[in-house]
DNA sequence: CTGAAAGCGCTAACAG
DNA sequence: CTGTTAGCGCTTTCAG
């Protein structure tokens, strides 16, 4: 591996010199640049980044914590951030947390050892205050969690809006006895879901009968259980709120387990559009979540705060109905 | 950040001692572990990983070149890899390529470019003569993708054999007039699995017409597409084989649409299992991909012959039958 | 078993 | 616009 020594010389300037071109930014003359560039090409050189990060503090690496590596949600988070980092030549390293706080704490600091220079939070479980002291030591972009004191770094889904678009969705559609499922309600989405559906049922004047509600968790499993508390408690609901997609489809698994037609019996609407919403029969109504864009967003965000010092802002989406065949006018 | 200068002097040691101590290796004497160790604690000191990798000459990071971030093939195979390279605290730095040359190329040379210390490769268009030359720069893990001189260091599945199982579990069931919907045939795993299907039919005795066997592309839209053309010819075929899940969801879409009852008209299996596979109705009978198990036992190769220089071998998985609801005996 | 010293390859003032 | 000169923080001979 040829180093910046042999270029300089091989282009007759001095190694400072080298550093510049391949730096970009500063004065050099056309000239020189050239030679230098020829020289570079020549050799097949390429920098060492290890001695670039330990020269310039910097590493040219974001990192990355997720849940899981694998899974719809996650998937296009990850394919957004690197889409974005790797246009811009930043390496991405990946970590996962699963869910847990230890491992994601330890995945952070995992990352911050290698020295990021900064890093893509999609985490549940590490707390605000932590989150605030973490962003001491190394900048933090959050995606799908907020905290008022670092809202400029944060790209956040507007999950009551959307709770609240779902229901409308239903009462509009003639419905009146819904029940909501929701995910775990330490999760700030699962909790902003459940909020915007009681928006959305207090304003057209409907009751909420506790009934209705099923505290259950984000799962295939979660929902399928779900299904059958309802039906235990023998409500004759019209339609249900999923608080997401893998929970949709446990109802809708149950359902059809138990004989109840969807939509022509039950309407269900989930929550998330993940990509096998449109593999399942029938095909899921649902509030889409631009994950990938959400991702590219935050991953913008971070390149343009890290790199370039420029101030960022607060990215907010709004989620929008995907019209589908599990929800039927009464 | 404290240095390991500084350990050194609170600790009354020099940087050597230190050093040992963080490698834990050499000889160094209890008492004086526990010195640098306490010292090491009370600074709260963390080695600086570039000044690390500039001085050895190592990076501790592993670099994955995935099609795409994102998808029920790609996720279990990053997420094995990480759950092993973490727990042996080594990086995962991951690109992808898109499935195009040019960028699973680029995705490589991005990642050499950060001195990754092994390369693990999901790649599909880079030939075999590259892939050699590449293993010359940095070592390279094969999955998915056999190399002859590269067998050792190769994780793949006995494609062939699945085509085979396949087909032949169709023949079991009485079905002797089986279309075979192919990928890609310049992906090994497209072609390989066609080989098995072949192969079962003849040792069957079964005739292959060639109007049964459509060339296709991996993806919904390719098995959509291949049923409609098989349609078109109007055989009386009773079962198909697709070569993998996502075309047997567009085979049973199409297949729905044209009122085409599966498994009672007609029987369907995949290859793949991926998660998927469980949400569709009725459930697809599929061949099983271990992605997660296999991505781990690439990344414990890579571990072993990167960091412990041990020698290493090619693993090879077998794919076994799952059966679901969409094959009926006939 | 431990210390001294020489880099690893690059960047970043500081001069000129 | 370009060169000189120090390091960045760690590993690794080589002595002792």
């Amino acid at each position: 591996m040829p180093t910046i020594k042999e270029v300089s010389e091989l282009a007759g300037v001095s190694q400072a010199t080298v550093s510049r071109v391949m730096n970009g930014s500063d004065r050099v003359t056309d000239a020189t640049r050239k030679r230098v560039e020829a020289a570079m090409q020549r050799l097949g050189y390429r920098p060492n980044s290890a001695a670039q990060s330990l020269a310039s503090n910097r590493t040219n690496a974001i990192g990355m914590v997720v849940s899981e590596l694998q899974g719809p949600f996650y998937g296009p988070m990850m394919a957004g951030v690197e889409d974005v980092l790797r246009r811009a030549r930043k390496h991405l390293i990946i970590a996962s947390g699963h869910g847990e706080e230890e491992r994601e704490r330890d995945a952070i600091e995992f990352l911050i050892n290698r020295q990021v220079d900064g890093l893509i939070l999609l985490v549940e479980r590490i707390d605000d205050a932590e989150l605030l002291r973490l962003n001491e030591r190394v900048p933090v972009f959050l995606i799908n969690h907020h905290v008022t004191q670092l809202h400029q770094r944060t790209t956040w889904l507007n999950n009551e809006l959307g709770g609240y678009r779902a229901t409308r969705y239903l009462i509009e559609h003639g419905h009146q006895r819904i029940a909501c499922v929701t995910g775990q309600m330490w999760k700030q989405d699962a909790q902003e879901r459940y909020q915007g559906y009681r928006r959305a049922m207090q304003e057209a004047g409907l009751p909420i009968d506790d009934d209705w509600v099923i505290h259950s968790f984000f799962e295939f499993e979660g929902g399928y259980q779900a299904f059958e508390t309802l039906q235990q408690r023998k409500l004759d609901c019209t339609a249900i709120f999923a608080s997401n997609d893998e929970m949709a489809f446990g109802i809708l698994e149950a359902a059809d387990n138990h004989n109840v037609a969807v939509p022509d019996q039950l309407s269900v609407i989930g929550f998330d559009n993940i990509y096998t919403a449109n593999y399942v029969k029938p095909k899921l109504t649902t509030m889409n979540f631009p994950m990938y864009e959400m991702a590219r967003s935050s991953a913008e965000n971070a390149l343009a705060a890290v790199y370039q010092k420029r101030p960022i802002q607060e990215v907010v989406y709004e989620p929008t109905l995907v019209e589908r065949q599990t929800v039927r006018q009464l």
